[in-house]
DNA sequence: TGCATCTAACAACTGAGTTGCATCTAGCGC
DNA sequence: GCGCTAGATGCAACTCAGTTGTTAGATGCA
C-alpha cells in the first residue's frame, strides 16, 4: 500500500474504488448509518499512505463521488469520533486525516509520531516509532499525551 | 469555535511595560528599525510565560499601545524572521508566538518541546527537556527537525 | 532640514472550517 | 415491498485567522 510514489497525475481508475468494500465493512462495524459519502471518504483515506485534507479528499472523489465540502468535513469529523481515523494539525492551519492502524493499540493517536516532508509537503504516520520515550518534564507539568512531529525528507523524496 | 482562552483580566499596569527597555535593546541588536509597535509587541511577548496568539498580543496592548492587527501579524512574523521569537501551530489553527530563550542554542526551535494545557488552553515552551531522544524511524525517512508536543495539565492548573 | 526607504494603518480579500435549515434517505417495523 | 422517522446530506451564508495591496507616515542618514 505504500507503492504510489508519484501522486501527481490521477490514474484513470482511482485507487480508492478498490477500497470500497473494506470501507463498507468498517462502517458497518459502527452503530451508525452506511451512506455513500461515508463509504467514499473512508475508502479514499484508506487508499492513501499519507494524511489527507478535506480538500484532498473532495478532489479525489470529485469525478466518481462528488460530495459537498460540508459533508466531507462532517464525515471526516465522524470518522474521528467513531475511532476509525484521527486528525493532525498541520503547519498550514489545515486539518489532515488518516485512518488508524487497526493493529495498533486502543488509543492510536496517543504517543504516535507524524512525519511531514519538506519537499512534497505530505504528512505520514509513523506507528512503529518506539513510544517508551522517557521524558523528564519540568516539575508541575503533568502530561497525558505526547505528539511527536518530525520534519525532513520522506521516503518518496529521498 | 472561539478557542482563545481569553487572557484573563489585564492588570492595571500591564506587566509588559516594564519589559520595554529590554525589548528595545533586543530590537537594536537587529539591523532593522526600532519602532513603537515592534517594541510593544516584543515587550508583551517577553512578559508572558506562555505562547501568545496575535489576538492575545493585540488585547494586551489595546489600552496603552493600540496597534492595527495587520501590524501585529507583521511584527510577529518579523520577530520570527530575525530569530527573536518562534511560532507554534496550535490545534485550533491559530499561530502562537513566544520569545526564544537567549541562553538556548543557535536554532532554538529545533528539538525543543511544547506543552499545551487541556484546562487553561495555554501553550508553554519546555526548553529543558532532554533532546537526545534516540528515535528509530522507518527506513527512508530522513528527519531534520523534531517537534515534541505534550498535552495535559500545566503547573498553574495542577 | 531634506529625502529615500522602510513601516504602519486601512480596506479588501482568501480560504478553512462552521452553522442553520430544508430536503433526502438508510434502516426499521409492519 | 411500503411507509415512517431519525439522522445524514446539500446548499447558502456565515465566522474567523491570516494575507495582500495601497497610501500615508515615521525613521534614519546625509
Amino acid at each position: 500500500m505504500t507503492s504510489n510514489a508519484k501522486t501527481k497525475a490521477p490514474p484513470e481508475t482511482p485507487a480508492y474504488l478498490s477500497r470500497i468494500p473494506e470501507a463498507e465493512a468498517a462502517i458497518r462495524r459502527t452503530a451508525d448509518r452506511l451512506t455513500q459519502p461515508r463509504v467514499a471518504v473512508l475508502a479514499c483515506l484508506m487508499s492513501l499512505d499519507h494524511a489527507a485534507s478535506h480538500f484532498d479528499v473532495a478532489q479525489v472523489l470529485a469525478k466518481h463521488h462528488p460530495i459537498d465540502r460540508v459533508t466531507v468535513y462532517r464525515v471526516l469529523e465522524w470518522l474521528v469520533e467513531v475511532g476509525i481515523a484521527h486528525r493532525i494539525a498541520g503547519d498550514d492551519r489545515v486539518w489532515r486525516f488518516m485512518v488508524n492502524d487497526p493493529t495498533a493499540s486502543i488509543a492510536p493517536h496517543h504517543q504516535h509520531a507524524h512525519f511531514t516532508c519538506n519537499t512534497c509537503g505530505q504528512t505520514f504516520c509513523l506507528d512503529d516509532v518506539p513510544n517508551k520515550l522517557n521524558f523528564r518534564l519540568p516539575s508541575g507539568f503533568k502530561p497525558s499525551t505526547v505528539d511527536l512531529k518530525f520534519r525532513g525528507r520522506c521516503l518518496h523524496c529521498a
